[in-house]
DNA sequence: TCGGGTACTTACCTTCTAGTAAGTGCCGCG
DNA sequence: CGCGGCACTTACTAGAAGGTAAGTACCCGA
């Protein structure tokens, strides 16, 4: 069974948008799959280093039940299935970058270590993604949520 | 010594503010100070329904830890302490507004229950908090965090 | 003197979250 | 024929997060 999000009774906003977005790894496939458009099981798996099969798997069901993923399986050999966002995932994200602008700022502010691990985002230095960090991408698609 | 914020390393912005909000009362507590400018710990304490005393106190000392609360001592009988926010606090509630947001329409969406302890905001529906929510209240104050 | 309020602290226990590691069925490549 | 890749599934386990309940030290009003 799982827990694809209490979906209720909530306190407020921010009590229902935490219940689907927490998880360690929920954040950085949202962030993933809106770089990437489409992605499948196994390119996620290597683009979020330290991941393992089941908490991915296990949060992209949660999230496919909360309305934020879309899987597309194509019925072929060897497998083939892919994941992208839907539009409320899409402004999930959207929402979320205000609050990554905060955090990479927090970040600078105690002098914190940003670690990237190899591979993440092909190599480049942390230094480069410091400012831009994951909040713009979206943004265009998303702006006024309504 | 609990566990105030690892402080880092952290993957992004987003990682390093949830590891800041993360913990099942802050981003009330965070709300209660933003609305109230300052409180006791026991009205925070009759603010936040269903918090218990070791929780409030764990997690506004991991929060002055990092920077959102200040605490203030009057050293005199009855004790007295006064909690507030710092900009920091002010600054994260703002960052936090769009999720809030994206949380209230969230819920009605897939029409979860919006419950409200008793007195939790001295006996007014849910519904007249439903669209204005928790985002709005401080933005005037941190409008462009930078 | 008793109960209640102030602001905590402490010990113990349960539940939740995530990690490890192995197995499944199917195929192509060498 | 065995290995590796695909997309998972399952069982077991460790640790973190949170809840319960009691205790501390002081004072005030009834």
């Amino acid at each position: 069974m799982s827990t694809p999000a209490r979906r209720g009774p909530y306190v407020c906003g921010i009590d229902a948008a935490m219940d689907v977005v927490s998880g360690k790894w929920k954040s950085l496939i949202l962030w993933d799959l809106d770089q990437h458009g489409t992605r499948r099981f196994a390119e996620l798996r290597r683009g979020l280093p330290g991941v393992s099969e089941k908490m991915l798997i296990q949060h992209l069901r949660e999230m496919e039940a909360d309305g934020l993923v879309h899987r597309e399986v194509y019925r072929e050999v060897p497998p083939k299935v892919e994941y992208s966002l839907t539009e409320h995932g899409v402004s999930l994200n959207a929402a979320l970058a205000p609050l990554g602008r905060w955090g990479t700022e927090r970040i600078r502010r105690i002098g914190a270590e940003k670690v990237v691990p190899p591979s993440w985002t092909g190599g480049r230095p942390a230094a480069d993604r410091d400012a831009s960090d994951r909040p713009a991408v979206t943004l265009r698609g998303a702006g006024s949520p309504g």
